[in-house]
DNA sequence: TGACTTTCGTTGCAATCGCAACGATAAAAG
DNA sequence: CTTTTATCGTTGCGATTGCAACGAAAGTCA
């Protein structure tokens, strides 16, 4: 009978979902404040100031975007002159986006405020208790890795986040100590 | 400079909002596998299982999901037949939820997939890793909280998990003992 | 009782999303 | 060179979302 009593306030994925939901939005105002911006918008905006001149189909294989969510958040900061859009050269396909004079402005007007927020979030955390985090997160993420059937990630993530000095190995291959 | 380089993969926000869409996405395949639920729809029926006859309201603000997106889950899951939605008795306003029997039926064939699936999830975490997950999550969602412009969380996330034992405690308000 | 305020659930609307299909281009096969 | 296959970006479509506005139903206060 009540034995079972399903608890959602306990249920990993939804505390995360909502963890998570939280979090963006919050900092969705936060985009918003200096321009409109959505969620895809900064993830691609933040791309490009790393990587010159690239496709649409480069930031979606590493920012953890669909194509068309990309293809059309590219479109919107076409439209609000934030980003460039060349048609290509050596292969007719491909679209070569990059960053406006505009949109290194946005960009470093966001950033801070991004990076303070991140702080904030973080300040009462230990290094220690956060790298534990991160590699909680990794762990989760392997096991997706491994199923089929789950969304594959993005390059980008895979790489060593290096944020965390040492740990972070301790992939499925086998070290257990637990 | 670049000195900047801001690193998308190492952001937080970015890394909980990928993990958890992850998470959310393959266990709606898991969802979908049973009927057709979405994931609002889940919560609504998780939260029926729990509590009997219960309003649109209540369900707002125990399973972090909005008034419309409630109300329209209840609708989809009236019309397939899992839940029953009574007039209200005492107060016209309100609406009375329940699950039918066919509702309790599939929601017993979700529940041990999607515990199952949680489980597979956490399977190689020590139970003190998830210990320190959880209570970094809990720090976090403590500053939202004290963030007047972050959205408030539901009160059912806000009473103890209960669901590790000890630890858990060390809040910034003091409280301690649980 | 009657006028004002609040609460509850629904709905209109515009915006966004994911998915699949499409046309265009390039690469591979023959 | 021609045909077939694969890649890239866009778009059409249906579905979903958040937000605000709405009407209905208490609750409040005089």
């Amino acid at each position: 009978m009540g034995k079972d009593q399903f608890r959602l306030s306990g249920f990993l994925p939804y505390r995360l979902a909502v963890l998570s939901e939280r979090v963006s939005h919050r900092l969705s105002i936060e985009y918003g404040k200096i321009r409109g911006l959505s969620v895809a918008e900064w993830r691609v905006l933040v791309h490009l100031s790393r990587q010159g001149a690239i496709s649409v189909k480069d930031i979606h294989d590493c920012v953890n975007l669909e194509k068309s969510r990309v293809s059309r958040a590219v479109s919107r900061l076409e439209a609000a002159g934030l980003v460039e859009k060349v048609p290509g050269e050596t292969d007719g396909r491909l679209v070569e986006i990059s960053l406006t004079v505009a949109g290194e402005t946005a960009l470093s007007d966001i950033l801070p405020a991004a990076r303070a927020y991140e702080d904030k979030l973080c300040a009462r955390i230990s290094r220690q208790d956060m790298d534990t985090f991160c590699r909680v997160m990794e762990q989760i993420h392997s096991v997706l890795d491994d199923d089929p059937e789950a969304k594959r990630r993005s390059r980008m993530d895979l790489q060593r986040p290096d944020i965390e000095r040492r740990s972070a190995g301790s992939l499925p291959s086998g070290d257990p100590s637990l």
